[in-house]
DNA sequence: GCCTCCCATAAGTAATGCCAATGACAACGC
DNA sequence: GCGTTGTCATTGGCATTACTTATGGGAGGC
C-alpha cells in the first residue's frame, strides 16, 4: 500500500538528490529513509530510485509517481487548510430550525452576535415546530433547533438529543378590548376564566391549555384552533374568545387592539435548543449555541423574553 | 498524519452510511473502523462523523474531507494505473546513447523488434562515443550505453556499471584500389604494414592502432587522425594511407572505391551494451538489454558483425 | 417486552517502523 | 598511493502502532 509519508518522503529525495538529505530534513533516520523507499517500491512493484550515491534520482516510474505525489500532497494540504478554517470559525455553515416566535426574536440577536465575531461562518434557517424539527435534527437535515416544551403536560426529554435551556417564555392572556378583565393590573387567576371560550394554538398549546384549564378544575371551551398566531390574534380581537399567548410572540408581533394581563398560576413554556452531542462539538454549532445561551441570559436580566406588553 | 487508509474508510463510511458495514467491506472488524476514524478526527482535531446508529453521517468538515479523499484517491489510482503500464512495457521511453556504427546496425533492429513486441514503449537516441556516452549514463541521461572496447590496450572496466557483451567488431584493413597488398584472399600479417602511412580514427582508435603496430614490432607512421570515418573512408581512397576500419561500420557505409583484407593477427572491438545495476531492472531497459542480446546473438550465427565486405 | 443492530471501549497480540551500529562502495583530497 | 568523507544497504533490538476478540451501552423494530 502506498503511504502519504512515502510521497512525501519521495518529494523530498527528488528535490535533495539523496537519501540522507530528504531524511535529515523530514527528521529521521536515513535507514528508515531508505526502509520507506523500499516498501514503496515493493507496493509499485517496480523500481522508483536510481541510488547513484550523491546523485540519487529517479527512473520512468518514479517520475510519474512524484507528479501524482505533489497533486495528492497538495490536495491533503488543501484539505487540512479548509478544514481548519472551519475549526477556527472562519467558514462553515450552521443550519437552524427553529419556530417562528424564536426566529423573529432570539435568533436573530444570538447569530448576530456570532456574526459579528466570525464573519465566515454562515446561517440557513428553517421554520418547524418542535416535532417536526427534532426529526429534521435527527436525519442530520439541521445542526440546531430551537424548540419549547410545557411543563404540563410533561413531556418526554428528547432522547439521545442534547438539550440547552435557553429561557422561560410565560404566557399572557389576551382579551378583547372591552372585556371585563381588561385592565387588570393584578394576575388574573385561572378560576375566573372557567366561563371564557377560548381559541387555542398549535396542538401541543391547545393540549398545554387543556391541562392547564384541568389543573384550576374546568374543562376549557375552545371556539377555534389554529397554529396561525396571527389569526389568533384577530379573533382574540373580534371577541370570539380569549386566548393565552406567548410572551415572545407578543414581542413580536403588533399587538393591533389587544388587552393583555398576567395569569396565575403562571403557565409557562421553555425555550430550548437541541443538538446532538457529536454536533455540539463542531466548532460552529457550539458557538452557535453559546451565543443563543449569551442572548438567553441578556433577555431574563432585561425581564423575561419581551417585555410585557402594553396594549396598544 | 492523515493516512490512506483513513480516506478510503471514510469513502466507505460515507457510502454505506454505517461503520461497521464499511469496516466489513475492507475486510477488517468494526473497532478497527471505529478507531480509525477516531485517529483520523484527531489528526484534523475536528469531528468528522456524526454517528447515528444506522446512519453514520459526515459533519461539513467531513464532507470537505470526503471532497478530496475521493480525488487523492482516484489520483493514486491513476498513478499505480500509469505504473502498471511502465511495468507492463505498455509505456516508457528507453534513452540510448551510441557511437555511429551501432546505430545504423545492430541497435535499429533490437528496437524494433522490442517496439513489435511492446508498441507501447518508445526510444530515443543520442549519438555519443564511449567515454562520453557512459557520462550520460552515470549522470541519467540515458538508460542504454553501447560502447566498444579494444582489447589492447586493457581498459579499465568502468566502475558501478553493469556491462552485456553483445559481439566482437573485427577491424578490416583498408586500402586504395590498386594497393599492393589490395585482393589478398589470405590474411595480412601486421608486418607486412611497416612501412605504410596510416589514417587513424578517434582518440581511442588511434591509441588502439599504436599499440597493435607496436605489438607487431613498429611504430605506425599516423599521417592523418580524425573521428569522421567517412573522412577516414575518402582519405583511403584517395591513397593518402591505410586504415583499420570496423566490420560493423563497414556494413553500414558505401565502400567505394576502397578495397578490403583482413588482417592477421585480427585487431578486434568488442561492442558492450552498459547501463547501471539499477536500470537493469527496470522492465523497458531489461527487454532493450534482451533484444540487443538476442540480434547480436543472430549476428554472430550470421558469421559475425556485417559479413565481410567485398568491395564495390 | 425482547431482540437486533450499531458503535465505543478494553485488553492482548502481532506486525510494523524506527533507531543505532555496521558494512560496502565510490569520490575527493593529500 | 591511501585515508577520509560522503553515500546507501543491512542487521538486531525496541517501541509504537494497529489489528483482533470480547464486552458494554444505546436506539429502534417486531
Amino acid at each position: 500500500m502506498i503511504e502519504i509519508r512515502h510521497l512525501q518522503l519521495l518529494q523530498k529525495v527528488a528535490a535533495t538528490g539523496s537519501l540522507s538529505a530528504a531524511a535529515r530534513e523530514l527528521g529521521f533516520s536515513q535507514p528508515a529513509a531508505s526502509q520507506q523507499m523500499r516498501a514503496l517500491e515493493r507496493s509499485v512493484r517496480t523500481p522508483i530510485l536510481l541510488r547513484n550515491p550523491g546523485n540519487t534520482t529517479l527512473t520512468e516510474a518514479g517520475e510519474i509517481l512524484l507528479q501524482h505525489a505533489e497533486e495528492v500532497l497538495a490536495r491533503l494540504a488543501l484539505a487540512k487548510k479548509e478544514i481548519a478554517a472551519i475549526t477556527n470559525l472562519e467558514s462553515g455553515t450552521v443550519r437552524l430550525a427553529s419556530f417562528p416566535s424564536s426566529s423573529a426574536t432570539i435568533l436573530p440577536r444570538a447569530l448576530s452576535m456570532v456574526s459579528q465575531q466570525h464573519p465566515g461562518v454562515h446561517f440557513t434557517l428553517v421554520e418547524a415546530e418542535p416535532p417536526e424539527s427534532l426529526s429534521l435534527l435527527r436525519q442530520g437535515s439541521c445542526e440546531i433547533v430551537i424548540g419549547y416544551t410545557y411543563r404540563r403536560p410533561l413531556e418526554t426529554e428528547p432522547q439521545g438529543l442534547l438539550r440547552i435551556p435557553l429561557c422561560d417564555d410565560p404566557l399572557h392572556l389576551a382579551l378583547p378590548r372591552g372585556h371585563r378583565l381588561a385592565g387588570k393590573t393584578q394576575p388574573v387567576s385561572m378560576n375566573q376564566l372557567r366561563r371564557e371560550r377560548w381559541i387555542a394554538g398549535c396542538p401541543r398549546c391547545r393540549r398545554q391549555l387543556v391541562e392547564t384549564c384541568q389543573d384550576a378544575g374546568f374543562e376549557p371551551d375552545i371556539a377555534f384552533s389554529t397554529d396561525d398566531y396571527l389569526a389568533v390574534r384577530s379573533l382574540v380581537s373580534e371577541g370570539f374568545g380569549v386566548a393565552l399567548l406567548s410572551g415572545l410572540m407578543l414581542s413580536s408581533v403588533r399587538l393591533g387592539t389587544l388587552e393583555l394581563c398576567a395569569v396565575k398560576p403562571a403557565p409557562v413554556r421553555a425555550i430550548s435548543a437541541y443538538t446532538t452531542p457529536a454536533l455540539a462539538k463542531v466548532p460552529a454549532v457550539r458557538a452557535t449555541l453559546e451565543a443563543l445561551a449569551t442572548i438567553s441570559r441578556k433577555l431574563r436580566a432585561e425581564g423575561g423574553p419581551g417585555p410585557l406588553p402594553v396594549s396598544g
